[in-house]
RNA sequence: GCUGGAGUGGUGAAAUGGUAGACACGCCUGCCUUAGGAGCAGGUCCCUUCGGGGGUGGAGGUUCAAGUCCUCUCUCCAGCACCA
């Protein structure tokens, strides 16, 4: 055990007592003399115990928050609760505690737990989103987007996790499972309450983009959000039942972001859930098959589907669809790979050009028809003709291939160049026969259209334009001829047969693979390039015709977004109540604002109810209602989800106990947006993005003052055990604060998770004992140090050092850098334990700064090695003097201080380090070179001759090139 | 698969294009000690013929100079994923 150079237990307890006799956290909102600076972490829901990552998020925002002060600002930072919800809810009834009671009373020891840390939070503002006084505005802003609209209820098909008994937003479900407890979702069908998110979608894609914001915090967002461009397109429905044409007005409309493949859709698919089948259904032939096929898909859950990527389907027999570009009939088939709820529910396949439909097509044997060639050359200045063949050659189930050596192109199909009016066919039996001996071939497939590319020939020094004909042979016997080479193919490559996969993969050339994988079931090609087999539109761009195509075929341009409007209704009893009312009609009215906040009845809890909301066995809230609103009215009886909650906590924050209002306006306009928000990447897309809705939505209202309520978002990263792992209960790693606290203190604890690597950054860092013993360590060298304090003035070394290092461990925390801020600090530290004695000037600045990090500790020495001291503060009466250490100002760098009259800088010749000078940062370049040239090992390396060439960075380096 | 981010000692990690590995952990040697899981001093990227040489996942490139910038490639992490 550690020789303990101070009671850790002794004097945080006497810290702690002496901030709150001080009153030092309780920021005055309205003060007007220093900068307003709003630092917020994310609030915790009361799990009841606060883990090691309790600490990292906490104690190290904390850390800012104290410099923060330090350095003169006026800082908000703020502590609450997010009380309501499943986890409280589910941790109650485990205890078999009525859930109210066993929240508050986690509430209760979760602040007990956060001071022994030394948070510096302000607990005046404190909010806890299940107290009625918080709820009462979460329901008065629910109905302010009610009245405008944004809250919208309406039936649709929602995500239900049998084992939670409630329903989930799409959000909450991972792989088809739910969230919390992993269990398969299942559909079901509800009227529900909606907030309108996709209203805001783009806004909340577009004003991501100036946010000083990590890139990875952004790209999550953006990949909810799911933009695409794209359009809708109208397929008419023709009936072989009925050709008089009843239903000439019935069309499928599609969202493709692929319009220029249009002539390649060979087929119409519809998702199981689409109404259009039901109106079709008295023209369908084989209407039991269909039904069966939806009824099978509505009872696999969401996962079942999208875990089996095999395709399955019925074609709607008796129906056809009519492709808007070529006016061919084309058949219509019901298949879940096709989602309800993204764009339209159907889709026009092209199975030449994406994936999902070649498997699709390839499964039930529909056409796939290839519409889009790669590009593979580049535009040239009159380029001469060529006619080229490229052969896919099939034996045995093996492709033919050449394989010429690396720099002739590697592994490549067989190609050649047709000779003055020869028939492509004619080449291509010409150039198998040459090149491998094989004669006894016969034609399967030739393309219907060229692939022409333009490339620069340096051997001839001249540009082509080469047609290419693409051919696919099957090989009827093995034999072989005699090869007829050119002298300069001779040994240039081997003829190989190879697996499909191995060619796939080894041939690189996109024209070659391109025929392959048209012809030999490789795959479909994806890419961008040339229109063919597409009327008067062969040979543009594909890029460049899609609004042409949308315009020609009577389509419209569209913008889609993957994001969903948000479901917040909840079938559970720890919510906030939805402030609903039906009249007896079954109309939704809003609870009038005078009844607010519509509480939660207390005559029911968790668990009561089967499946439906708990509030709907309360005879306690009907009551309510029947007495308000009369006879017949009944109550919303779901609650909100959490997220809505915690979608505005940190506006009440600015006034928290205010009773007319959700907050102040003028303190809202003077501390919005969040300077910086600290969080967890969990957290990052959820959370963040519908929290920045919701302010949107306000902000639209003219209920809040911008636009974006987090200016900066900083997502720290996760503590793990010491063999790396995920801290769990299951594994019995969880490091338990406390125990810590108790043996090395909370400033040790601190400072180690502050020391393991930068906070702002997706790492996982391993939690050592012997890193927090290290820091104690570190802790107990300081206070050693206090036994030799002197009055003499410290020397300009010592005060360099400081200098320096207030310069670095400032510009640092900023960063959330604490790892090299604190290594700043022993750099420091070492410096001054080689001082037989300690300039108390100079020991006061080092305390000053290690404030921050270790505010116990530092509070302790600060009283006791400066205060006590008469010599605490020259001149100052004892007045003047700050009580508490937290209460000093950052140092003030002086900058001169910064930098020397001589460094060491090193000389390097022709770019190798040789030697290093000690010179003024000034020096010239004469006096640098001089100065070189007294050196040894850099004349040596010279070899007696003199420089020709000299680079100098005054300060940096010296380069001398012989 | 797509999109983003990252690859540096035994470990956590440092490094405005300018001495790679700061600061620590661990390890090694010595001192002190009845003792060490305390303290103090020193050492710790690799090779070396002791002159030096090599080294930041790999291969190229730009530059007087590259961990840092560019191209390709491999690996890992994160988010999304049947999203048309």
């Amino acid at each position: 055990m550690a020789k303990n150079r101070f009671d850790h237990t002794e004097i945080e307890k006497k810290a702690q007592e002496k901030w709150a006799a001080l009153d030092l956290h309780q920021t005055d909102l309205t003060d007007t003399e220093k900068d307003p600076y709003y630092l917020m972490f994310e609030f915790p829901f009361p799990s009841g115990d606060l883990h090691i990552g309790h600490w990292y998020a906490f104690a190290l925002t904390d850390i800012y928050a104290r410099f923060l002060r330090m350095a003169g600002k006026n800082v908000l930072f703020p502590v609450g609760f997010d009380s309501f919800g499943l986890p409280a809810e589910n941790a109650a009834m485990k205890n078999g505690q009525p859930t109210p009671e066993w929240t508050y009373a986690a509430i209760e020891k979760m602040r007990g737990q956060m001071r022994s840390m030394g948070t510096s939070v302000d607990w005046s503002k404190e909010v806890i989103t299940s107290d009625p006084e918080y709820y009462k505005w979460t329901q008065w802003l629910f109905l302010k987007l009610f009245e405008h609209g944004l809250a919208q209820h309406r039936e649709a098909p929602v995500k239900w996790c049998p084992k939670d008994a409630t329903v989930l937003a799409n959000e909450q479900v991972i792989d088809g499972k739910c969230e919390r407890c992993g269990t398969d979702v299942e559909e079901k069908h509800l009227t529900q309450w909606f907030l309108k998110i996709t209203d805001y979608a783009e806004r909340l894609l577009t004003d991501l983009d100036p946010l000083p914001w990590r890139e990875d915090i952004k790209e999550s967002q953006r990949a909810w959000i799911g933009k695409s461009e794209g359009a809708k397109l109208k397929f008419q429905v023709v009936s072989a039942k009925d050709a008089s044409t009843p239903n000439d007005s019935v069309a499928i409309e599609v969202f493709t972001t692929r319009p220029d493949t249009i002539f390649g859709v060979t087929y119409v698919v519809l998702a199981p859930e689409h109404p259009l089948i039901d109106t079709l259904e008295p023209v369908i032939a084989n209407g039991e098959a269909v039904a069966e096929y939806r009824q099978t898909t509505s009872r696999k859950s969401e996962r079942e589907r999208s875990e089996n990527k095999d395709k399955t389907g019925v074609l709607l027999e008796g129906v056809m669809a009519i492709n808007p570009a070529t006016h061919k009939e084309i058949p219509v088939y019901v298949a879940d790979y096709v989602l309800a709820s993204y764009g339209t529910g159907a889709v026009m396949a092209v199975p030449a050009h994406d994936e999902r439909d070649f498997v699709f097509a390839k499964k039930f044997n529909l056409p796939i028809k290839y519409v889009i060639d790669p590009v593979t050359g580049s535009p040239q200045e009159n380029p001469q003709d060529k006619q080229k063949i490229v052969a896919i050659v099939e034996h045995d189930n093996k492709i033919l291939t050449i394989h010429w050596k690396p720099e002739l192109g590697g592994r490549l199909f067989v190609g050649g160049t047709a000779e003055e009016g020869e028939d492509p066919v004619v080449t291509a039996m010409r150039e198998i026969a040459e090149e491998t001996g094989y004669t006894d071939l016969e034609l399967i497939e030739r393309a219907e259209e060229q692939v022409h590319h333009e490339y620069f020939a340096h051997s001839k020094n001249k540009a082509f334009i080469a047609h290419t004909t693409l051919l696919h042979f099957r090989l009827k016997s093995d034999a072989q001829q005699p090869t007829a080479l050119e002298d300069n193919e001779i040994g240039k490559f081997e003829v190989e047969w190879v697996t499909r996969e191995q060619a796939i993969k080894e041939v690189k050339d996109p024209l070659h693979l391109y025929a392959f994988n048209k012809f030999a079931m490789g795959m479909c090609y994806t890419g961008d390039g040339t229109l063919s087999n597409s009327g008067t539109f062969n040979g543009r761009d594909n890029r460049e015709v899609m609004g042409e195509i949308v315009e020609a075929v009577g389509g419209e341009v569209t913008t889609n977004y993957r994001i969903r409007d948000w479901l917040v209704s909840r079938q559970r009893y720890w919510g906030c109540p939805i402030p609903i009312v039906y009249d007896p009609e079954g109309n939704p009215h809003a609870v009038p604002a005078e009844h607010l906040p519509w509480t939660l009845p207390t005559d029911v809890d968790s668990g009561s109810g089967k499946g439906e909301s708990p509030l709907k066995a309360s005879k306690e809230l009907q009551a309510r209602v029947e007495q308000i609103f009369g006879e017949g009215w009944t109550p919303e009886c779901d609650t909100l989800d959490v997220f809505v909650d915690s979608s505005w906590y940190f506006l009440r924050y600015l006034d928290p106990k205010d009773e007319h209002d959700f907050s102040d306006q003028a303190l809202m306009k003077k501390w919005l947006p969040v300077n910086r928000y600290s969080g967890g990447s969990e957290h990052t897309t959820v959370h963040l993005l519908y929290a920045r809705f919701f302010y949107k939505a306000l902000y639209d209202l003219g209920l809040v003052p911008t636009s974006e309520p987090f200016y900066e978002r900083y997502n720290r990263g996760l503590v793990l055990d010491s063999e790396g792992r995920k801290m769990s209960k299951r594994w019995g790693n969880v490091v338990n604060p406390d125990d810590m606290v108790k043996l090395y203190g909370a400033d040790a604890v601190r400072m180690y998770l502050a020391f393991m690597g930068p906070y702002n950054e997706a790492g996982h860092y391993p939690w050592k004992l012997t890193g927090v013993e290290a820091m104690r360590k570190f802790l107990d060298r300081i206070v050693t140090l206090s036994g030799r304090l002197s009055d003499e003035e410290p020397t300009e070394n010592t005060l360099r050092a400081l200098a320096k290092a207030a310069d670095k461990v400032g510009t640092d925390i900023v960063r959330f850098k604490y790892n090299t801020a604190i290594s700043a600090l022993m750099v420091l530290v070492n410096e001054l334990e080689t001082l037989t004695a300690i300039p108390r000037t100079a020991y006061r600045e080092l305390i000053t700064m290690l404030a921050p990090f270790a505010p116990h500790v530092s509070e302790y020495l600060y009283e006791n090695s400066l205060l006590t001291s008469s010599h605490a503060v020259n001149g100052d009466e004892e007045s003047e003097v700050p009580k508490s250490v937290h209460q000093l100002e950052w140092p003030v760098i002086d900058e001169s201080l910064l930098t020397t009259e001589t460094i060491i800088m090193g000389v390097q010749v022709a770019g190798k380090r040789r030697g290093e000078v000690s010179i003024s940062p000034e020096a010239t370049e004469e006096e640098a070179v001089a100065a070189a040239l007294a050196q040894p090992d850099v004349l040596k390396f010279l070899e007696g001759g003199t420089p020709s060439r000299i680079i100098y960075v005054p300060g940096r380096i010296l380069n001398l090139i012989p």
